[in-house]
RNA sequence: GGCCUUGUGGUCAAGCGGUUAAGACGGCGCCCUCUCACGGCGCAAUCCCGGGUUCGAUUCCCGGCAAGGUCACCA
């Protein structure tokens, strides 16, 4: 058959020589161990936590080597397109400080291994393709969907393995008066590599993350071109890392099963091939079970998760970070003041199996990185939160700036080796200092009765004076206890808990309940000064009348 | 079901022929001039199972089992 005259017929046209492409898009000059890596999402608009976890991978790996971290959007698929979503894309990314060197949408870059989008390479991959017809390696199927389903129900239901392969594969053997005679029909078609491959043949690979795997052989005549003329993402795979000179693919290991069918086409295609690295995925514990983070069922699966609830984005980064190399958390431990960027990434250290999603790891995290941070640095973050998330009420709250000031240093501390870590996100540590804003509502109830609470509360407003110090302040509350038959002093009451009706502790507590809503808070003098002796006495009063 | 991958405390994990099997999160207990938080001290908890190889296996080999992934004109 002649190949040629069949690929003019079905790519007709002039196409560039593929010599001009690889001209095109030389190697790239890097240094010595430089890795060009990529982020390949498809622009359906949601970006999620797998995205981010391998993004940072390829982030890490690129810069560190000196190398290239690219963006480019797999927009093959028209159905799952969205308007806006590489927009929403690069802001994700940006907020959690992952940073692409060139791609799509990335300004001030040279982006010379462009288009980045892949439905502005069509020519390209038509080229390609064009050649591989030409050379045999590629042929037109008429198939319809109806007939390939129907091969599938009954390969399924004789035990066979399903796909176009081998006997299967009926047009891959059809002759030059069958392939005309549809082509003049105008019947649609797809063209489908004509696989050199053999199912029970294995191959050595060696995986930069999972180390030495086997894989079979690719023997499926998988479709390359769609019948739109748009290429699968396989093909567009092969030629895109190729010349856009890939040197590293870190990708989901949902990718690992069709690694035979890209070694395939790296090989039939001349093309020297990436080193791959199979990052394994996310996991969620799901009663007995563990399963990938779900988007419909797991809503910290998507990153506007971490925004809404206000992580501090480097918290993300850095439980990310504790996930993909086992060694960073000790590294994190003994470098804490160090720029991330310094972190000896290694893709040898990523590991082979998949981590389950723990919130409460990344709870801890985030309260440790908002403990380091200056009130100012506080403020600005929460301040920021509050008015692209927060409630009308909340975002009053930091419209003083002085005022949240003075709060925030008493909720998080002002010495550095004793700060305190009540904040885990912008939501919670707003809610948490809700009482300072008036926004307070009662969550702890007395543990006194009616009675006594009056008695306390009557009795501390009778002694208080705004200008007493810390000091002065508790031992009126001490003595306050005492003449109410509770123990003035803790040792006491621990000494003989019997002849007391209760602890100073006690009683401090109704003060701390009476003035902002709940049982525990930071120091309720220093919560007094704050708020100011008006607004205290009259939350004492109003707690009298409950 | 076929193929591939993975399997150390509840979670993340170090260790890769001989160890009291690190560390972190979480849990629990105690201490820390009012609670909480911080901090300190301590406790409980692990090598999937069965065969080998070996003087000795968590570490090596084989076989199970379990979990995950994948079998599209989606990526």
């Amino acid at each position: 058959m002649d190949y040629r005259k069949l690929a003019e017929r079905l790519l007709p046209g002039e196409y560039p020589a593929l010599t001009e492409y690889e001209e095109r898009y030389p190697l790239r000059a890097l240094g010595k161990g430089a890795e060009v890596t990529r982020l390949a999402p498809s622009p359906t608009g949601f970006i999620h936590l797998g995205n981010l976890f391998v993004a940072i991978a390829n982030e890490r790996i690129a810069h560190r080597s000196g190398g290239v971290m690219y963006l480019r959007i797999e927009d093959t698929d028209l159905k799952r397109k969205v308007d806006g979503a590489v927009e929403a894309v690069k802001n994700a990314l940006r907020y959690f400080d992952v940073r692409f060197d060139e791609g799509a949408e990335i300004e001030g870059a040279e982006n010379a291994y462009g288009p980045y989008y892949q439905r502005e390479r069509a020519e390209i991959y038509r080229a390609y393709a064009k050649d591989l017809i030409s050379r045999g390696l590629a042929y037109p199927c008429f198939c319809t969907e109806e007939e390939l389903s129907a091969l599938r129900e009954k390969q399924t239901a004789e035990k066979k393995i399903t796909g176009y392969y081998g006997e299967y594969a009926v047009c891959r053997n059809l002759t030059e008066e069958q392939i005309y005679a549809a082509l003049d029909a105008g019947k649609p078609f797809v063209v489908r590599l004509r696989s050199q491959g053999d199912a029970t043949r294995k191959l050595n690979f060696h995986d930069e993350i999972k180390g030495d795997i086997v894989v079979t052989e690719n023997d499926q005549d998988v479709v390359i071109l769609k019948s739109d003329g748009i290429p699968t993402y396989h093909f567009a795979h092969a030629i895109d890392d190729h010349l856009m000179r890939t040197t590293l693919v870190i990708r989901g290991e949902e990718w690992l099963a069709s690694l035979p069918i890209h070694l395939e086409l790296f090989d039939a295609l001349g093309f020297r091939r990436p080193k791959y690295g199979h990052n394994c995925s996310l996991m969620k514990q799901d009663g007995e079970t563990r399963r990938k983070l779900s988007k419909r069922k797991d809503p910290e699966l998507s990153l506007e998760f971490y925004r809404k609830e206000g992580y501090f984005p480097r918290a993300v980064k850095v439980y990310m970070l504790t996930l993909l190399n086992s060694n960073f958390e000790e590294w994190y431990r003994k470098n804490p003041e160090k720029p991330l960027e310094e972190f000896p990434f290694s893709v040898g250290k990523m590991g082979k199996s998949g981590a389950l999603f723990d919130l409460s790891k990344l709870n801890d995290i985030s309260a440790d990185e908002l403990s380091r941070l200056s009130a100012e640095e506080t403020f600005d973050f929460l301040k920021d939160w509050a008015d692209e998330f927060g409630s009308e009420e909340q975002k009053g709250y930091y419209s003083d700036r002085e005022y949240a000031l003075r709060v925030l240093n008493l909720c998080m501390g002002t010495s550095g080796k004793k700060r305190r870590k009540d904040f885990r996100t912008a939501k919670q540590a707003t809610e948490s200092m809700a009482y300072f804003f008036g926004g307070a509502v009662r969550t702890d109830d007395y543990r006194v009765d009616r009675e006594t609470r009056i008695a306390i509360l009557t009795g501390f407003a009778e002694s208080y004076d705004v200008s007493d110090d810390a000091q002065t302040w508790f031992s009126k509350v001490k003595a306050l206890a005492g003449s109410l038959g509770f123990a003035a002093e803790t040792k006491d009451y621990k000494a003989n808990p019997e002849a007391y009706r209760g602890n100073v502790s006690d009683v401090a507590e109704v003060l701390r309940i009476a003035v902002t809503g709940r049982a525990n808070t930071p120091d309720l003098w220093t919560i007094m000064q704050i708020l100011g002796e008006e607004e205290t006495r009259s939350r004492l009063v109003a707690a009298k009348e409950e």
